[in-house]
DNA sequence: TTGGACTAGGCAAACGTTTGCGCCGAAGGT
DNA sequence: ACCTTCGGCGCAAACGTTTGCCTAGTCCAA
């Protein structure tokens, strides 16, 4: 007549062995309702009024039956998925990738699971990824170089994206502070004739790096001549992007002593195209790069170049969207969170030639 | 009385505007039972006793409402949550990533999303990350270079990973090609003394291409040096451990006049180190990597190497696992699908010296 | 007139959790 | 003796689908 029994004893559904264990079946094997259960496991404040013997029951039960909760049915009750969405241009070597990296350091450590999406920079496929994200019931979304097409209906947190939504976070590099140290150092070996590789018009960093660099170089009494400013063209991030805008800078004729290269990869297609124009690098001609990927220190010669803190920005949009989903109280989050840039000598770099019979030799 | 106006005007719990719209909104709206409404949208076979009118509604109201299925609740009823668990060393630049690119989009293509999680080569951490993928519920799982610590209770496939697991298909590279290839390239061009960095002793590939190495080298009649054979060293893939394993090449003060180098990582640290004792690539030493990650093409000198079709096998994974999945019939599948390699000549080859005094300039 | 067979759907159970509320007994206060 | 207050749970609804089974009407043949 005592419940306990009668509950226990009122198994009528035999579990079959190879099936995963459920509340259901914890609670029949203990003779307790899986409320009850429930509320034990999850250290629910109801908790409380269970004796500590009972709880002990139920913590060795689910241990030994190897209780594990069945995450889609507690994600639609509570509403939350503990899932992310992360969009990134596309998985390839270089900066996203990177980024990547720390966004799933910081978010495995909160238990946040990711889907990943790239969409290579096609605005129809931003569009229907994020829409696709939200039909997945993520929590909340990491945009990693990608202009937003819709504004997010969830907690967003964007990297490098300086389009400036309603209620989203950006993670930025300090581009004033990285100008300076590229052009300073530029600057400060002699160089007074300095080609740049602004991005593509797509990339969203290209904007506000090049208003960076103006800036730096007015401040270092640099002059920017137009004619040796190129952007990379194409949908392709690749190397041969910096290789052939580094080929229009030298039909030009002009002469340089030192290329800004808008990011390491195309900075190494950049020594390339002058390598292959007979010109030595950096005895003729100085290069800077952009990002200090991982490659970057292997080049021949090592790049010099302004070092993004890649992996500490994913890790900082991981922590931060987080932050924004678990946070119930609506305090106005940041707009933004900057990082600094750091400059890293290595090989690509020296004084400009003293005799200045430097062209491209053709 | 009729039933449709009853149930139509019995919308008793007036709907949020901002929520979503669920099929009981539907419903509602529509004077419908849900389950008419989700047999509709899904086609499914009871659905051929409702009349083209009534489907036209529904379809209507659906989109028109923006009607988005609740992926957890279906997945929770179906037991499948269309997605799948993906396993990688590490996000990194390299052999990892251009898999995951071509997982990504073959999963995707069908509709399937995946959880990403890296390992970075720890034991306990793969163990924790399979059953983490199994506790999110996913279909399926890709292990990319990772040796599987449990036999995965779920659909499997893994992309180089030799370890005979049952009713596993492994994704794997035609080795004894791919050893051929380099082989009889360098030994085409006159080189009979050859070095060789081994993989890390936990990288899967590492055994099956060192018997494939020695196979294609006795067949070449080519002498393998048991003292110019390195093994990369240390838990981090960067270029660092080639540089270091032909630091000790060198040391051991044999003449080799060629190096065969694991991957093409190694092989740029390779380079960079022969370059700093005085070696001149591909003069003094040619190299050949494998691989043929996305800078290859763009090192200095550029990079022969054997191409491994990665982004291929990624998507052949995908495909793959998502055919396991979706199978009923338990046909036993393939034990592995086996992807050929392609010989990429740059420049880092050439013909020997001529004499022989080439030796560690030290 | 009865009995299929077909049409057009509805009911309700399930999937596994979480959680608001309620119930029962015992202890304690007045 | 009665009321209150806990302690120790249990009931059942809810999250949004999917699906086996049912019903109510209609039409047609026997």
């Amino acid at each position: 007549m005592e419940p306990s029994s009668k509950t226990g004893a009122g198994a009528n559904k035999a579990r079959k062995p190879g099936a995963p264990v459920s509340l259901t079946t914890l609670s029949q094997h203990l003779g307790l309702s899986v409320a009850a259960i429930s509320r034990v496991l999850n250290k629910a404040p109801a908790a409380k009024s269970i004796p500590k013997a009972t709880q002990d029951r139920i913590f060795a039960a689910a241990k030994q039956m190897n209780y594990r909760p069945n995450v889609l049915a507690r994600s639609l009750r509570r509403g939350q998925s503990m899932t992310v969405g992360v969009l990134v241009p596309e998985v390839s070597e270089g900066y996203a990738t990177a980024v990547l990296a720390g966004i799933e350091q910081g978010l495995l450590q909160s238990d946040y699971f990711f889907f990943l999406i790239s969409h290579y920079h096609r605005e129809e496929l931003i569009a229907r990824s994020q829409s696709m994200l939200v039909d997945r019931s993520v929590d909340g979304m990491i945009a990693v170089d990608t202009p937003l097409s819709m504004h997010p209906p969830l907690p967003t947190i964007t990297v490098s994206c300086p389009d400036e939504h309603e209620g989203i976070t950006n993670i930025v590099l300090n581009h004033r502070r990285a100008a300076e140290l590229a052009i300073d150092h530029l600057a400060g070996l002699g160089h007074r004739e300095v080609a740049f590789i602004k991005g593509q018009t797509f990339s969203s960093d290209t904007d506000a790096r090049w208003q960076a660099i103006r800036h730096a170089a007015a401040r270092a009494h640099l002059n920017i001549d137009a004619k040796l400013t190129e952007q990379l063209e194409g949908e392709a991030p690749g190397h041969e992007t910096g290789y052939f805008a580094t080929q229009r800078l030298l039909a030009s004729n002009r002469p340089f002593t030192a290329l800004f290269a808008f990011n390491d990869v195309s900075a190494i297609g950049a020594v390339r195209a002058l390598r292959e124009a007979g010109l030595r690098v950096p005895q003729d001609v100085s290069v800077v790069g952009f990002d200090d990927v991982q490659s970057a220190a292997f080049q021949n010669p090592g790049l010099t170049t302004v070092r993004q803190p890649l992996r500490t920005m994913g890790m900082l949009a991981a922590e931060a969207v987080v932050r924004r989903i678990t946070s119930v109280e609506e305090h106005v989050p940041a707009k933004q969170i900057v990082v600094d840039p750091e400059l890293v000598v290595r090989d690509s770099t020296c004084p400009p030639p003293t005799k200045r019979t430097v062209k491209a030799s053709q």
